[in-house]
DNA sequence: ACTCCAGTTGAGAACGGTTCTCAACAGTGT
DNA sequence: ACACTGTTGAGAACCGTTCTCAACTGGAGT
């Protein structure tokens, strides 16, 4: 549905504010970037490590790159933190449990009413929101009622 | 709107599967029900320290608390992993970014059917979601307008 | 009451993910 | 070529979490 931005658009995102696009800083936005599943820092630090670029600097783009907003931060279906991209355009995730794949939403539509709701009841100034869905796609269903019905 | 259990309440429930309801487990129940802010593990193990609770316990409690589903898992507004009880009935909640404060709500009605949507457009199982807004407290608004109108 | 026993607890060690430090390096403008 | 500013990588340090294991607790049976 929305496909991840191609590198030389993040790279104008970071141009314009002025931050060095690096070799590393592509190198780890196209990891996630290339992914169609949530990945974990340790995994994207396990990919490139044989490709020249040091575990700290994973830390430090991701953290970077999430300040940006060009990466989203997840959970898995045990609660592992994972990363996303893009979650420009403020969508959601529906997470797969089992394989982690994600399938992006807009759900703000059903969330505005909500929050409207919510703060005229409780006087809160609402200025945000993280809805993640979690389900089991079709190919990892396939794959489970072929292996043992459960 | 929803109180927190009282502790013979999550006695009940322990009881019910045969697990002993320790004193230590009832001072860690009683430090989260009694807190109508979102807290840390560590701020549980810090305040239960002096009270002869080790901070072992206190990760294990959560952790079997969270498993009966007697404790919630949120994020503060710094991506904090704080927890809050009771989530009992499956509300969602809304937090103040600035104290922690909690106020649960039921927002099923909205996210159902957004689940049904998707369900239907993306071929996923759908077997859970997680939802909380953030927001600003009315005490916290004030505070903040008194300090410096910001 | 006494004993037995399974489960729980606490202190401290161990572990592992994240951050910090600092010298080497890369990129840009002069 | 040079200086300057910011980035990088290796490894140490840090700190939250889990593990280990001996002591303890509470309940069941006698």
């Amino acid at each position: 549905m929305t496909d991840p931005q191609p590198a030389h658009e993040i790279e104008a995102v970071f141009r314009q504010k002025g931050i060095p696009f690096t070799r590393q800083r592509r190198q780890i936005w196209d990891f996630f970037a290339g992914a169609d599943r949530a990945a974990t820092i340790t995994e994207a630090a396990d990919a490139l490590r044989g490709e020249g670029v040091g575990q700290a600097t994973v830390y430090r783009t991701v953290q970077l790159l999430s300040d940006l907003g060009l990466l989203a931060r997840v959970q898995d279906g045990r609660g592992e933190i994972c990363f996303i991209a893009p979650p420009i355009g403020h969508s959601h995730p529906l997470i797969c449990g089992v394989c982690r794949r994600v399938v992006r939403f807009d759900g703000d539509g059903d969330v505005a009413e909500l929050e409207a709701r919510l703060a005229e009841a409780t006087g809160f100034a609402i200025y945000g929101h993280h809805l993640e869905i979690y389900g089991i796609c079709p190919s990892c269903r396939a794959a489970k009622e072929g292996d043992h019905g459960e």
